[in-house]
DNA sequence: CCTAGATTTGATACCGGTAACAGTCGGTGG
DNA sequence: CCACCGACTGTTACCGGTATCAAATCTAGG
């Protein structure tokens, strides 16, 4: 006997599928996709889990058939981020992929900051989530004021008044390396500045600071150095710290390209890392993990971040679409700290 | 007394409209949008009438859902460096917003591959890309081969029977670049070879070979170490190589995480790159302008081979769908050969 | 003029979601 | 103890097309 040949595709799950696996509705599965809060907590646990399991993505034909309503969410990157940057893209895709919403992507070059941003705006997008280091740039966060066009700023230190935010808690984070440093029994730690531009470098200097005044111990300005977050000027902020009569025995540098480049000058040095001196990072980016030793770092929920970003920014969006106001959310994830081969007892 | 709300969006008019004007019905109408041959000419002519009376265009959503058209593309990658990975992301994005196909990306771990690729083809793809390493898995293309999916290789350098590939001429980029440091004036060139299990390797170090021989120099075997693209096994090739009792004048590395440790282990033996020794890589990775000095490299076009992936993988499934079969495509497109401050002529 | 086979056309059931509204359930105030 | 309320979940009917198959019409041969 002939069944009925199913015109579906192969394997793709649908939001049937879901919904039996979930045992709810399609309805119930549909408002946990869409974010609608009148889904008991319990139920949307059983569903999320359904659709992980089942890999389940939502047909935006389908979708934008039925609502006659398409999400479009713009995101605006800049250089300097690259490794950053593709961590951040496959968790904002999959987000976006997950609620059916479509992500356009913009690269924009130094200055040109607040035209990409006004292209965006102009291609109709609904919101536009910004990655550092554009979420620090006044000139966008203007643009997108003026046209009123939500925004989520992920990892900036100091988040403007007109965005919601997403990051870890910076100085939370130095402060939890300067004391990963200390219980290590280092006492002289030297720690290189971020860029001056770039919000999070405050905030991280002060954990540093925090840290050790908690420990009793003095900051001493001598063991400080001005970096740009490059792995140039981190060379030349390492040159200073290890040339000091008594040089740190830790250095602490505000970012894993300038710790990469106090390792390096460390071995031009002679001195071996960890068995001389102690580096670390911050970021975990790729390079990290690239040079060797590799280092002991910060690591921040890059695709999480982006993920959580996405869903504040669609929130936001279907929220304003239904004439109401939202508040702008303020969103701290956890870092971990992740300790590698570049970390290590002083020496004496 | 309320009337129903009509879900339709403003003005369009649908095929029901036009189906009512002409006095035929919806079908017929479907099939004078898609020229189907089985209309009578006059039915044909009234039904256009039709349309352009009423200035009707189809709904691409609506067509889309009904006619189970959707392109699900895979993208499956493994662990590739972050920049690479995030331009590729673009490029591949970029492309398949274009032609209305949906991009599922999925990651894998170390021997996890052909489960990754089952759970994609599980997932309802219709077509997978492989960026590198994953294009080299003999375990991924099996699995795709046995359940006939079509999948495009990127950059791999020996692309199997069963799939179609873009890339660049590696050959060609390393005889390029081998020539330039000839050009500089080098005699004495080192090579650190990649990984023998990826493919391009080899056809890196045959480029190496050919520019040697064209300029009549021996290829000497004591300058060729071998390295796994890593910066860790780069450490070590250049350490051999650098300790030689006659050490080159100028080493190229087969990737830039290698030429980056070579830079490191040249400042150590307190070497300066370039005025003592040149140093080349390969890829254009983040890395190449990350250190100091930056690295002359070779720049693979990534966003254009992913763009280009996107497009012959999108062809082969309609093809295939519509039941012919393709040939496998084979796509070179151009590299570039960076320089920037880590080459130099010899000293003497 | 009739009937088999080919050509056109139509009715129906979907595709995979969501809007609107109708329950269901536990708690509350009278 | 019951009507009522609010929070949650399910039912039904679509969105605008197309695949499928049956019905209607046409064509040609006997």
């Amino acid at each position: 006997m002939q069944q009925k040949v199913a015109r579906r595709q192969g394997g793709g799950s649908t939001i049937r599928d879901v919904a039996r696996q979930a045992g709810v509705s399609p309805m119930t599965v549909s408002r946990v996709i869409n974010g609608e809060k009148s889904v008991r907590d319990s139920t949307r646990e059983t569903v999320t889990a359904a659709i992980r399991d089942l890999n389940y993505a939502p047909n935006p034909a389908a979708r934008s058939l039925a609502s006659a309503e398409l999400v479009r969410i713009g995101l605006l990157y800049s250089n300097p981020s690259a490794a950053y940057l593709s961590e951040f893209l496959v968790g904002g895709m999959e987000q976006t992929s997950r609620s059916g919403a479509q992500l356009i992507i913009e690269r924009c070059d130094e200055g040109g900051e607040a035209e990409a941003a006004e292209k965006l705006v102009g291609m109709g997008v609904d919101g536009i989530i910004l990655p550092p280091p554009i979420c620090d740039s006044e000139a966008v966060l203007q643009t997108l004021a003026k046209s009123r066009t939500p925004a989520v700023a992920v990892a900036t230190g100091h988040p403007a008044a007109s965005t919601s935010a997403v990051r870890i808690d910076d100085r939370a984070a130095a402060e939890a390396m300067t004391q990963h440093l200390i219980d290590l029994g280092h006492r002289r730690i030297g720690f290189i500045k971020g860029h001056p531009n770039q919000t999070a470098s405050a905030q991280r200097y002060e954990g540093y600071l925090t840290a050790l005044s908690r420990a009793g111990l003095a900051a001493d300005v001598a063991l400080v150095a001005q970096g740009y977050f490059t792995y140039r000027s981190g060379l030349e902020a390492a040159d200073q710290l290890l040339g000091l009569p008594s040089p740190p025995t830790a250095i602490f540098a505000s970012n894993d390209d300038m710790a990469a480049a106090t390792v390096a000058v460390a071995h031009r040095l002679g001195l071996d890392v960890p068995r001389d001196l102690t580096v670390c990072g911050f970021d975990d980016s790729a390079l990290a993990t690239t040079i060797w030793p590799e280092l002991t770092t910060i690591r921040q929920p890059i695709a999480d971040m982006s993920r959580e970003a996405v869903t504040v920014l669609i929130e936001e969006i279907r929220a304003r679409r239904s004439g109401e106001s939202t508040p702008r959310r303020r969103t701290l994830l956890d870092f971990t700290l992740i300790r590698r081969q570049s970390d290590g007892r002083p020496k004496d």
